[in-house]
DNA sequence: CGGCGACTTGAAACGTGTCAATTAGCGTGG
DNA sequence: CCACGCTAATTGACACGTTTCAAGTCGCCG
């Protein structure tokens, strides 16, 4: 089901991670050498130690399947991927778009079962480190404790805005929210860049139309409209897989227009 | 802010807890006497230990508010209530609804500051225990550590459910979804009655059509519209606080009709 | 060159929201 | 006991936001 090669690299298919820095003159973090920088490290000395494997998987590709099983933690290195869940009559709604950085899932943690299909939208690379291990280390190091409590109690701010949106905000706001929310965890990251007085924020934007259509609840044919509406009245620039809010000032009111 | 009356119950209003065994005839476990069945036992007897105190609180008032601080952390012991955002504009989105044995969030056991607001929607008995305690219990026990991940990971399975709902599913199979993910919960807690060969369920639903339609999104006047269909055609009997799924098998095909 | 995927645009259909009027139930106070 | 005010729920007409359907552009790759 899942490689046990420890310390090995696999299915390798291209020679390049996706990386922010080539287009917003950025250094991101290294999330390839430094992955005890990751959401859970329950002491950087130990996360290195329990590293099972890296992977890597084009765009487009899956990183796991829904219900798949895996004694392996994953946690993404570098490019962008998406939590996924399909209905059976083909529609998808993406649960969050996760970074380098991110732990796929907490409940990977406690649970072999993985609740959704984990979708790679960039190439993505990812490590796994072993659940059991990681369990333990976990009880022996309170504080490795809150950071995995840090991670849990963001990815659950997240959904819950996540349900606030989809329940009462219009098509504008969610887009708007939905890119915003991109770029301050991409800020975190380093991976945004800014420019000009009112600083407009620049950053790598790999998102499909209907990656957005299926974050934001709506239709693709729709997100292009709201997109275009954004365009016209210059609040954001999209060309070349790269976004700049240009005016963030308005932008951030049309996000919350209540 | 919060009571600090060690195994003392304080704010009694009234002698009962609401208690579906009244009209479904059925026996629910009883969280009041067995506070320990609840989520989140480390062990049955530690538990009790770590008791801070019992608090009762009316329909309509608020069980804690957003942002509040709180060393404590509340389970649901009677009634119904549930975990509200409110949006500046007066609207609101309700999370969740917590039922008799519930942890009101498992965000709770790290974090003092409260994500949202939880409101009483009958009169609510609930218990507090102390954070700080908890925590350490809960590293020490590690069977106790399986019992906190299978509470987080349900919390979490079921936002992902609701984003799903909100974000790709029509108004029938939302309310639809939502009275049937209720039905099943309450079963759980024995608090679910069956009759008849097609086998109806019925359970207490002190929902009014407002919480309906802040849980999925909709307004009030739509959900009445829906609800009257589903009585029209035969789905749903709703009287005097109690509602009985007359068809469960045609019920459950319009909450997932794709 | 042809085909394909991503995106755009317009017209029409549909689902849900808004507004308004009406009814029923319930507790309070005269 | 009834009048009153309040909240919950119902119903119809209409408005609005989003979807659906269709046609067309553009860039890319075989």
């Amino acid at each position: 089901m899942n490689a046990r090669v420890r310390h090995a690299t696999v299915e390798s298919t291209s020679p390049h991670a996706y990386s922010a820095s080539t287009v917003c003159h950025v250094r991101p973090i290294d999330w390839e050498e430094n992955a005890s920088a990751a959401q859970l490290p329950p002491t950087y000395a130990d996360l290195i130690e329990f590293e099972q494997s890296t992977h890597t998987v084009a765009a487009r590709r899956t990183v796991c399947r829904e219900n798949d099983l895996h004694d392996a933690v994953p946690v993404i290195c570098a490019g962008w991927a998406a939590a996924v869940i399909t209905l059976s009559d083909g529609s998808r709604q993406i649960l969050s778009f996760l970074l380098p950085g991110d732990l796929v899932s907490t409940t990977l943690l406690f649970e072999p079962r993985s609740h959704c299909l984990v979708e790679a939208i960039t190439e993505v690379r990812y490590r796994t480190f072993r659940r059991s291990e990681l369990k333990g280390a976990l009880l022996r190091h309170p504080e490795s404790f809150d950071a995995l409590s840090k991670a849990w109690i963001d990815e659950k701010v997240r959904a819950d805005q996540l349900i606030v949106d989809l329940g009462r905000r219009t098509a504008d706001e969610r887009i708007a929210r939905l890119i915003l929310n991109l770029a301050e965890r991409l800020a975190q990251r380093g991976m945004t860049a800014t420019s000009g007085e009112t600083p407009a924020i620049k950053m790598e934007f790999p998102l499909r139309q209907h990656h957005i259509a299926d974050a934001t609840g709506l239709t693709p044919v729709h997100v292009s409209k709201v997109l275009s509406e954004f365009r016209r009245s210059g609040l954001v620039e999209i060309s070349d897989r790269s976004l700049t809010i240009l005016d963030p000032a308005r932008f951030r009111r049309t996000a919350d227009m209540r």
